[in-house]
DNA sequence: TAGTAACCGAGACGGTACGTCCCGTCTTCTG
DNA sequence: CAGAAGACGGGACGTACCGTCTCGGTTACTA
């Protein structure tokens, strides 16, 4: 029973053509926004027939979001870990204002909003999307949460995978609906609310 | 000598249509998902021309969310407030726990995520959406917060925006990009360590 | 009860636009060759969208005739009936020397070849060629023969129509297949050669 | 140093897929149609890869003219004259008869078409058709008369070859063009005339 | 008898055109 | 003059084949 259409020989996949096919989309993406990148746009950029994307592809988002993580891949090498100066309140303050600039960058905005959108309607590509790029990220802090735990600066009975989404779901919340700026004062602000909570009485 | 490309009179403006197609909009997207839903199906179903829509609306996504808001225009009708019992924890908890069963609820999914999927990327549409849809909902958590704070339950110097999204921002993080499943008990959990830390020592 | 996708009101069919596909279809035929002329190429010369084409016509091959026949109507206006100088064999002689060269003609040749073929294969598409470019034509030939018939050239119990492809069909047969060269020699051949199975003992 | 673009190695030559090829270039085209049939399709019901067709035909038409001419060869074996009875318009007749009956036959009709039809647009395939598969039975004829000009049933200044088409032109002019039914009765009264018009006088 | 050259099945590739769907505009006719 | 209807120029869709190009594998001739 073969499923449809057979599945293409992954062992004869041109590895030219799929890298022609991530820079030409995140380069239209970049220069046109998502809505007006098309596959035909992403096959002629590419130099590629637009059937080499459809064999190896279902979407236009799973194009741009293997794209994406094939990008952050590149970009992440050694940086493994939230930093740990034993400071909790400093140490997420530096990072969550690292997120707010990141968030706040023209350069990935766009492909990343893109992304984030595609997956609030396909779950398909939410999961890809979440565990692609987002859970490796979220990762890092429930570890520095843990690692709180142990220090006493958190309560043991917090459940560091709720406590991580205290921190950054308000951040999430102002970026996706753009109900207010995102700026470093409200990071430090979130930071301050939230981590008086999980303090220890 | 008419003025060409001019904004239509709206005092002749055929309410039977309006009406018509809003129902249409909505339906469509329930059946078949945003994407697929086009103005041009809309008119069909509206029993309208298209001309009709592109003279009132800019977009579908502005058609779907006037459509929408006149829903919940509807739906609501004295429901103005928060329920204050004088416990706050209990009180957010109710709350937010209806939140939790309107978010999964099948009904309103698919258009609601097309909307705020819609403004994650469009910013004007995110303007309306949350003006019209989001914003009235969230000043009246902000209104029993400060409640709380004259009740002296919640610290003066806090400021209600943020604590609110304190609450809020952690569901919606899980509902747009489905990292975890959103229940009760994760709405509990949020209330009980938000408020620890907006509580006074 | 309505047809399949429903019939496109012709009384707001763009005469501007059907002018143009003739003129596209034939030049790019002559040019290039009917297999190699595409419906694309058509509307894209012609200035039109595909779907214009897609409305009207069921196929490139009817585009073409149609466009081969609106061309003939123009070129034809009083020529309507065969010379008939009471010299049944010269008049014969005249006439099919003239198709001779018309068949030779570099300009007409491709299109009417392709129409042609077009027909050998399609019998829709043959009926529409038969009676609108070809019928015309033998009518004059049965015409003449019936004038011969009355001034006692050819024999009352000759079926003219039978007659007519007996000088015809030769011409058509090397034309088609391309058996042997078609001349004028050829045509007057075949023209004694009939004429005396046709004439009185 | 090889020579780049070269004629293969017929010697080495699969007669199984040769084979298997023309099985399946024939069924395609008796069940879908020429135009339908693709050598893709060939190729994948003959159970080969598509650079063994490339290989050794030019064209889909040439592949499918070859196949039926092995066909032929395969369907003729001694007939290799027509009857000589002495009565040359009995005959002729028996033979267009039969002429009649295989060009109506719905087995051989699709294919016979398709080749006739490309050969009317491509001169080279048209070439290749006649020799192969028209010219052989024409001879029949020219060879027919040539012995009734011998016995005197014909007149001796008449060229077989001329009026061979007086007699064959007709049937391939409705064959072809389908301008009328092409039946015995039809086959009888060309020759009829014909055979009046070769006859002495 | 090993080496090697070619055919072979298979199918990925860059392309072109297909026929369809919708876009947003424009035109016509009706109430 | 708003509105229903829908034809229009345009552009992208996803599919089907084109003809070319590797890629192992399997013969069949050479060294």
């Amino acid at each position: 029973m073969a499923n449809k259409g057979q599945a293409p020989d992954s062992t004869r996949r041109s590895e030219r053509s799929r890298r022609a096919i991530y820079d030409a989309a995140l380069s239209l993406v970049g220069e046109a926004g998502y809505a007006k990148t098309t596959i035909e746009g992403i096959a002629a950029r590419a130099g590629v027939g637009k059937q080499t994307i459809y064999r190896w592809w279902p979407s236009k988002a799973a194009v741009l979001l293997e794209a994406f993580v094939d990008l952050s891949h590149q970009a992440v090498q050694g940086e493994v870990s939230l930093p740990d100066t034993g400071d909790l309140e400093s140490d997420l303050k530096l990072v969550l204002r690292a997120t707010v600039d990141e968030l706040n960058d023209d350069a990935t905005e766009a492909p990343y909003r893109a992304l984030a959108a595609e997956g609030v309607i396909d779950p398909e590509l939410a999961a890809a999307f979440v565990q692609n790029l987002l859970e490796p990220q979220l990762k890092l802090y429930v570890d520095r949460l843990r690692s709180a735990q142990d220090a006493g600066e958190v309560r043991a009975d917090v459940d560091p995978r709720t406590a991580l989404e205290l921190l950054v779901g308000p951040l999430s919340h102002r970026w996706l609906l753009r109900t207010l700026p995102l700026t470093h004062a409200y990071a430090d602000t979130v930071v301050d609310y939230a981590l008086r909570g999980l303090a220890p009485r």
